[in-house]
DNA sequence: TTTATATATATTGATATAAGTAATAGATAATTC
DNA sequence: AAATTATCTACCGACAATATCAATATATATGGA
């Protein structure tokens, strides 16, 4: 994005933008005939978002880079971030000097002045609190800002800071009072402004100002705060409770009347904590979870809440199993007899789990440091410290062992960076050491030592054998994912001092007042948690890694077991448990760090499946609604609404469109489907335990093998032939052993997280990729996962089946079995013929003939079943309460979209755009096309065709059809086909043969059902390459430094219908070696801004365009029908809902396709195009004998001799960058001045019609820069998406 | 032979074949036939038995034919280009050899050989004991192309295993390789560039350099100048050479020795300890498993050694680090040395 | 006290590593002479 | 400016080479004025 003139403004952007650039053909009038009549008219020129944010995002001062010089920001938003992370550990770590003058280094920097102050106040807010004297911090500030920031402007929050603080350090009243009226009155946006600063001033402060000193108003406080000061106010006074309005009363204002209901006082029945509980089931694995998970019901507290429920409401369907497993919650619901009680139980539910929400975040690692303590203290009460000791009495030790060192390590830090000066006294090797401390120590003495220590014990054995490794990890892998999570941790805590922060120095008096307190700290969490931008450098997170692992290296140690060679006797001895090496793959080196074998056997003996990330779980509570770019999701881990990959250019124009809250309505479709509450299918769960318990193999659960076994070595002399063979097997068998390991872990992960979640109730918070598919923020145990995680859950709420609710039910059923290409009422047959079968499957799934096992998705099968056997049971099915997500699925989503953009016919028809009476099968087409080719070459004696003609069917062509929408090559699909082919034909090399030829014909017959479809995906490939191999005038030299051609920097952008900017991230890995500890890592610097890779650009948009279509499509949807208070999910192109509730979202979703189609957004993207990259310069080829070309070696004649050296590509772009500002600027005379200008490429320019000169191949061209040019949008066929409101199967 | 010049042109149609270069005068062929004194090896030339592999445009097989005289002289080769050319070759009257004949077979592949020798019997050579170089049998390759380096390290470890056509005995090799590969493979303790291969063909072979090609500048060869010294290469000029561009290349003679070899923990051994070849035993010896710092601090005396680093080890240095470590009785499972790669199947 | 040169140190870049090219082959980008 | 050589091979979620040394860039020290 160029500066070019001050004055532009988003206005004309977004002219440009709606203006209508495809003229309206005949055709489309007749398509259209509702467009002519007014309601129609308005409903597309609606904005959804895509207006609004591709204006801000393409307004002339907006640089995704918040800067104007892209030579600078480059280098410099990597530095500003890395010296934020540091400026943020010095203050946490105390050293306020090193802080000083890192923040001197942030002033230097230019592009960054503005937001200056917010760091200055962080640095400010630290210094004061080892300030005792006002009139010091006075001084302080002035001096700052006048003489060492002169450039920079104090803020209402810097004035809170001065305000908090002159609140805190004693003084006399007086002096007090008019230091706080000196900072009120040079507010800068007046006292609401200061006010609102309520991560500095506590709820204490603004009592002091308003009761006390009487200098503020309440109405200036911040709304959800007024109640509580004022309260506090009273309770410090009378000590005795006031009737109360809860804080945050609007969204809880509904269920005022059960609060009064739900008095907290008296007979609280004290229930006795037990432990033991939670051990019970226990296979010691996921004890660390589970603990975590559980462990929180124990608190007197917690059990006190759902006691008084008990008490007041429902005292007879409260029921603890002793001994048994957690409350289930569920149950409790389910068997609730009215809506009141179900809210009053919501709500108490709510309360009870927004506490375990929190402890689930920030507990984590105490909880397993307790449980590993517990172990070790049982064992040596019993005097049981056997050589073969349990794991958790090993961490407990190693932990023990690890602290001091980590102490020791942590104080040399603090030492080093409060001495700053060195020992001269020192080896050069100690010299360099604490060089090195210098620059980690910082991140190191954030984080308590103790969770410091668990955090990497943890995630050391969560690490093992992953990476390919056999025993063990990449040790590259295990540095950053330590320090990761020790970044998280201290994030996490930061996030949860902030929060207490505003609530700090009250004074709890009474019941009420805490549970008040309570409650806003409830409101707060979802209100104002600022979310910190920063990240540490991968560098720094590599080293703080290391230093940790190795410490741990050092101590961690196991009892092994050994053969003398010599005397063949056993011996004994000690080892270290962990041990960093290297292994070759390919000629290249691998870091990698050993787990003992002794050490692994006892994990998998153990079966730990350490530490799930416990932030990343579930969440008991909704989700935190996303409201910015970076806020939402979890309450203290933080979560970004984007997964960029690396890719800091997204997230730039993701907060500028965000501030300018342009994408509210993907905002809102998460929140839809974060809201949606789930719980654990009881039923299931206990089937796939039992499943799981036997150990066997079992549809896709594998079996558990307990050790690799690998095939002994041939003799020495073998051929080599035989000496590989042997190689290949072993790898093969290692393969073998870790695929099924991991697969193995994996469903463990999942039962482990649906045990501890049984009788929960559980929501998915969701982020976007980078294309805005949305997908829950929690890995392992989601509704994304495969079949067995699928069945494993359902809906919270139940709803009653109805008779259409019963018949999709069904039809759901039929789906799973793969009977999903019939009519509807065919499928709906189809279950009712399986009565027998589904009852059978039901009640004995596991002993009957299990006919469930046959279906496609058996697990999601069983659960349907079973929910339709207690439906069959009951006298009238539609009163049946139901649970189980049904789903409606896109036929080919993609090619859906793709016939709506291109308007093919025939090819809408076939993906049931079209109203038809059976669903179409657009493989079977497909096959049935390529048969007819086939047939037509045998005709003509085609020898290959007539083989092959009667051998395609639609599993041949159905791959290739399907991944044709992501582009897939002429030789990929050759391979597809080749694997379907090569069980027809024994020779290889003829399989292969007929693969190539039949591809063709595939390939063919596709384009030829959706000819503007493919039309389309080539434009958009055309785009891509050009844009992607197009240059920006303000281009950095750098780029021109291997030769005359530059590296291409820009990637394709474009705005999707709800206003999501997207950017493709592909670009060349820049990937260097860091030095650590242990080794040097190979790790990428997500803020380098590295060459594009032109390829992946272009393969990759297309798809990446219709994945960003569907995504909006499901957005829509998805905020359509929280509207209607459906329970909504959906992956990606297949919505969940209530079987009772299909036919709303049907009606929903089909509303909101037409409603994105409606626009034509090829049109609307050339526009952006054309927008976003005007100004941009492409390289041509163009006839060396041409007019223009002649002109052009003229001029270049000229200035190379005026230049006094060769006229490079540089130049010439340089030249072209100053003609352009001319032109663009105010002043008439520089206009006049850039009109006059002759450059190559105005040359170019004025001869008009450049693609007739373009010439490839031929040796007579030059190479000549022109203006970016996007080929014309392909002509649209006649498919009207207005159709498909009636097509039944669209999506079923 | 004049002919053979003729030919030259001819050949440059034949398109560049992945980066082979041969040396085409027969001047230097013949110089090098005379430095490898190969009658003292081969003294019974009725007898002997030579395999050429990858010979290309055969200029140095015709040359070597007419000097060495041998019983049976087999080229192997697969490029249709070379096997048409080779082909017209033999049947040259000018060339008048009786001996030479041509096997099409890609040597790269383990099968060609199996099936020249075992199944077709086309080539069966004597088997000797390993008192001795086989004197019956001599083997020539052109290794020079990229795939080359790789087979060659392949055809090293058969001199180790003794398979192959190292089953028949010591056999010798004459093999033109990448100036770069030559390097390598004579790196000596102490040198930059030592390596595992530097070792194992000190340990398998003796292995000398017998010819390479000028730098530009005269004497920049990237070869240390003790091994110039020592050996006394021939030196000839990149313009005898075809393809005329490519890296260069150097001619080496391996004779494989009488080892006794404890081959799979010396692998490990010195796969392992040469990743870290400057870091000193003492830490370098840790990377070897769980321990290995403490073991071989507790089995080696010798301080001097402990301080020194791999790349400056001694065979036989590394034949002792290796004997320790058979004997360590917590020593990892050597066979689970790899890595398993990230594949994921349909 | 200031500027120029020399030396020390940090950063960057290049190269080697292992040793069947997984069972398959064609298009296109990149590099080199 | 042509020919050889390398890369990649369907999208997303996804998950990563390293040791060593030479050469260059930057910082520090020194020296001279």
């Amino acid at each position: 994005m160029l500066r070019y003139s001050s004055s532009s403004c988003r206005f004309a952007v977004l002219k440009r933008l709606n203006r209508q650039i495809r003229p309206v053909s005949h055709t489309a009038l007749l398509r259209k005939p509702l467009n002519l009549d007014g309601t129609r008219t308005q409903s597309s020129n609606e904005d959804i978002g895509f207006l609004k944010s591709s204006a801000v995002s393409m307004t002339p001062g907006f640089n995704p880079f918040d800067n104007s010089d892209a030579v600078v920001q480059a280098g410099e938003s990597r530095s500003i971030m890395n010296l934020w992370s540091l400026l943020e550990a010095c203050l946490h770590s105390g050293y306020l000097d090193r802080a000083f003058s890192i923040l001197k280094s942030l002033y230097g920097l230019k592009s960054h002045r503005n937001s200056f102050i917010d760091d200055y106040n962080k640095y400010l807010m630290k210094f004061a609190e080892g300030v005792t004297d006002l009139k010091v911090l006075d001084r302080k500030v002035f001096h700052d800002l006048q003489k060492n920031f002169p450039a920079t402007e104090y803020n209402d929050k810097t004035l809170a800071i001065l305000l908090h603080n002159a609140l805190k350090i004693p003084t006399t009243n007086e002096s007090r009072s008019e230091h706080c009226q000196t900072y009120l009155k040079m507010a800068v946006s007046g006292y609401r402004g200061i006010m609102s600063n309520v991560d500095i001033l506590t709820v204490e402060n603004y009592r002091t100002l308003v009761h006390d000193l009487k200098l503020v108003e309440l109405s200036y406080l911040p709304v959800e705060l007024r109640t509580l000061v004022d309260a506090a106010d009273h309770t410090t006074e009378t000590a005795d409770s006031a009737p109360i309005t809860p804080v945050g009363a609007g969204n809880m204002s509904g269920t005022k009347k059960e609060d009064t209901g739900l008095t907290l006082d008296r007979d609280i029945q004290s229930l006795k904590k037990d432990a033991s509980e939670l051990l019970a089931v226990d296979t010691i694995g996921m004890k660390v979870v589970r603990h975590t998970l559980l462990g929180i019901t124990l608190t007197d507290d917690h059990r006190k809440q759902i006691s008084e429920f008990n008490f007041n409401s429902a005292s007879n369907l409260l029921n603890f199993e002793e001994g048994k497993e957690n409350i289930d919650f569920f149950e409790i619901h389910r068997l609730l007899k009215t809506e009141d009680e179900r809210a009053a139980f919501d709500k108490a539910l709510d309360t009870f789990n927004h506490d375990r929400q929190h402890q689930l975040e920030n507990r984590a690692t105490d909880a397993a440091k307790e449980r590993w303590k517990h172990d070790f203290e049982e064992a040596k009460a019993r005097g049981d410290l056997s050589i073969q000791k349990k794991l958790n009495i090993k961490l407990w030790e190693w932990f023990n062992q690890m602290l001091p060192l980590v102490k020791e390590e942590v104080k040399r830090c603090t030492d080093i960076a409060n001495k700053a000066v060195s020992d001269p006294s020192l080896s050069s090797q100690e010299k360099k050491q604490n060089k090195a401390r210098q620059e980690y120590g910082p991140y190191l003495t954030l984080v308590d030592p103790e969770k410091m220590c668990v955090i990497t014990i943890l995630e050391l054995l969560k690490l093992n054998s992953t990476g390919g490794v056999i025993e063990g990890m990449r040790t590259a892998r295990a540095v950053i994912s330590v320090g990761k999570a020790i970044e998280m941790e201290f994030r996490a805590e930061l996030l949860l001092k902030n929060e207490s922060h505003v609530f700090k120095d009250i004074n709890k008096k009474s019941h009420e007042f805490k549970l008040l307190v309570q409650r806003a700290r409830n409101t707060f969490r979802s209100m104002k948690i600022e979310e910190s931008k920063i990240l540490w450098p991968q560098e720094a997170r590599a080293k703080i890694g290391s230093i940790l692992i190795s410490m741990l290296i050092h101590v961690a140690k196991v009892k092994v077991e050994g053969v003398d060679p010599v005397t063949s006797q056993k011996v004994e001895g000690e080892a270290p448990a962990f041990s960093h090496g290297y292994q070759y793959h390919n000629g290249s080196k691998l870091g990698v760090l050993k787990i003992h074998r002794s050490l692994v056997h006892q994990l998998n003996g153990e079966r730990l499946v350490a530490a799930v990330q416990p932030q990343l779980l579930p969440m008991l509570v909704k989700p935190r609604p996303w409201k910015s770019w970076n806020s939402g999701g979890y309450y203290y881990t933080q979560s970004t609404l984007i997964r960029s990959k690396d890719s800091p250019e997204q997230v730039a124009y993701l907060k500028a469109v965000s501030d300018a809250s342009a994408i509210d309505n993907v905002y809102r479709g998460l929140n839809v489907l974060g809201e949606t509450s789930w719980t654990v299918n009881r039923k299931m769960f206990n089937i796939m335990s039992h499943v799981w318990n036997t150990g066997k193999p079992f549809l896709d659960i594998p079996g558990n093998e307990n050790k690799l076994v690998l095939t002994p070595q041939p003799p020495r002399d073998a051929d080599p032939s035989v000496h590989r063979q042997w190689k290949l097997k072993n790898k093969e068998l290692a393969n073998e052993f870790s695929s099924n390991r991991s697969a193995r872990c994996d469903a463990n992960y999942k039962l482990e997280i649906a045990r501890a979640f049984l009788g929960e109730r559980f929501y998915f918070p969701h982020n976007l990729d980078f294309r805005g598919r949305a997908y829950p923020l929690s890995p392992h145990f989601n509704h994304l996962g495969n079949d067995m995680s699928r069945g494993l859950m359902m809906f919270w709420n139940g709803k009653r089946l109805g008779s259409t609710g019963f018949k999709w039910l069904k039809v759901h059923l039929s789906n799973l079995f793969g009977f999903d290409k019939a009519p509807l009422d065919e499928r709906v047959a189809f279950a009712e013929s399986h009565v027998n079968d589904i009852k059978d499957s039901a009640e004995n799934p596991l002993d009957g003939n299990g006919w469930w096992k046959k279906a496609d998705k058996p697990w999601q099968a069983l659960a349907t079943c079973i929910e339709l056997n207690e439906a069959l049971k009951m006298e009238n099915p539609h009163d049946f309460i139901s649970h189980v997500p049904v789903h409606q699925d896109g036929t080919c989503n993609g090619l859906q979209h793709y016939a709506a953009l291109g308007g093919d016919v025939e090819g809408a028809t076939q993906v049931n755009l079209m109203p038809s009476d059976r669903p179409q099968d657009v493989y079977s087409h497909v096959a049935k096309l390529v048969v007819a080719r086939l047939e037509r070459a045998a005709a003509k004696g085609d020898e290959m065709a007539a083989i092959l003609k009667d051998k395609v069917k639609r599993k041949v062509v159905k791959q290739t059809v399907m991944t044709n929408v992501y582009g897939v090559t002429y030789i990929g699909a050759t391979h597809q086909i080749d694997k379907q082919l090569s069980s027809v034909f024994d020779d290889h090399k003829r399989s292969y043969e007929m693969s190539k030829y039949l591809t063709k014909h595939v390939f063919a017959s596709v384009r030829e059902l959706f000819e503007g479809a493919h039309l389309i995906q080539d434009w958009l490939g055309e785009c891509a390459k050009r844009i992607s191999k197009s240059i920006r005038l303000d281009i950095d030299e750098k780029a021109f430094k291997n030769g005359n051609k530059p590296d291409f920097m820009s990637s394709v952008i474009w705005t999707t219908p709800l206003g999501l900017p997207i950017v493709q991230p592909y670009r060349e890995n820049g990937k260097k070696q860091v030095a650590t500890n242990l080794q040097t890592v190979f790790i990428s610097d997500p803020f380098a801004v590295n060459p594009i890779n032109a390829r992946r650009q272009k393969a990759g948009f297309p798809p990446n365009f219709i994945h960003s279509l569907d995504a909006s499509h499901m957005l829509l949807s998805a905020a359509r029908c929280g509207d209607y208070k459906l329970d909504f999910a959906a992956v990606h192109d297949s919505y969940w809902t209530h079987a009772s509730d299909i036919d709303t979202m049907n009606i929903l979703l089909r509303e909101q396709f037409i409603k994105l189609h409606e626009v034509d957004l090829i049109e609307r993207l050339k526009n952006e195009f054309d927008e976003r990259y005007k100004n941009y310069l492409q390289i041509l080829k163009i006839d060396k004998k041409s007019e223009v070309a002649c002109k052009i070696v003229t001029l270049r004649k000229e200035l190379s001799q005026k230049l006094g050296r060769q006229f490079t590509l540089a130049d010439e772009i340089y030249m072209e960058k100053k003609r352009v500002q001319l032109l663009e600027s105010e002043d008439p005379v520089e206009k006049a001045n850039g009109a006059a200008m002759v450059t190559t490429v105005s040359l170019i320019g004025e001869a008009g019609d450049v693609g007739s000169l373009e010439k490839s191949n031929d040796a007579s061209c030059i190479m000549v820069l022109a203006p970016l040019s996007l080929p014309q949008i392909p002509p649209k066929g006649d498919f009207d998406v207005r159709e498909l409101e009636n097509s039944k199967y669209f999506f079923s | 032979m004049s002919m053979l010049v003729k030919r030259l042109p001819e050949l440059s149609k034949i398109p560049h074949y992945y980066g082979y270069r041969y040396m085409l005068n027969p001047a230097v062929h013949n110089k090098i036939f005379d430095k490898l004194q190969l009658h003292k090896t081969y003294l019974n030339p009725g007898r002997l038995k030579v395999l050429d592999l990858y010979p290309g445009p055969a200029q140095h097989s015709v040359i070597f034919n007419n000097r060495l005289k041998p019983a049976q002289h087999v080229l192997m080769d697969a490029r249709p280009d070379f096997v048409k050319h080779i082909g017209a070759l033999i049947s040259d009257e000018e060339v008048n050899s009786s001996t030479i004949e041509l096997y099409e077979g890609d040597p790269y592949d383990w099968d060609s050989y199996t099936s020249m020798i075992d199944e077709h019997k086309v080539l069966t050579p004597s088997i000797k004991g390993l008192e001795a170089i086989h004197d019956e049998f001599l083997v020539m390759a052109n290794l020079s192309g990229m795939i080359g380096e790789g087979l060659f390290m392949q055809w090293l470890a058969c001199i180790g295993n003794r398979n192959w056509i190292q089953r028949f005995g010591r056999v010798k090799l004459l093999v033109w390789v990448q100036e770069s590969t030559a390097v390598k493979l004579l790196a000596k303790p102490g040198d930059q560039l030592r390596s595992k291969c530097s070792v194992v063909t000190d340990a398998f072979t003796n292995t000398k350099l017998i010819a390479t090609m000028e730098g530009r500048s005269p004497r920049d060869s990237k070869f240390n100048s003790d091994l110039l010294a020592k050996h006394e290469p021939i030196f000839f000029s990149a313009k005898d050479v075809w393809m005329p561009s490519g890296k260069p290349i150097s001619l080496i003679e391996v004779n494989p020795n009488n080892h006794h070899v404890d081959l799979d923990n010396f692998d490990y051994v010195t796969k392992h300890l040469l990743i870290l070849k400057s870091t000193p035993l003492s830490s370098a010896l840790d990377s070897l498993g769980h321990g290995g710092k403490e073991y071989f601090r507790s089995v080696i005396r010798d301080e001097k050694l402990l301080q020194k680093c791999p790349k400056d080890l001694t065979v036989e240095e590394f034949m002792y680090c290796t004997k320790l470590f058979d004997l360590w009785p917590f020593k990892p499972d050597i066979y689970m040395d790899f890595i398993d790669v990230f594949q994921d199947n349909d």
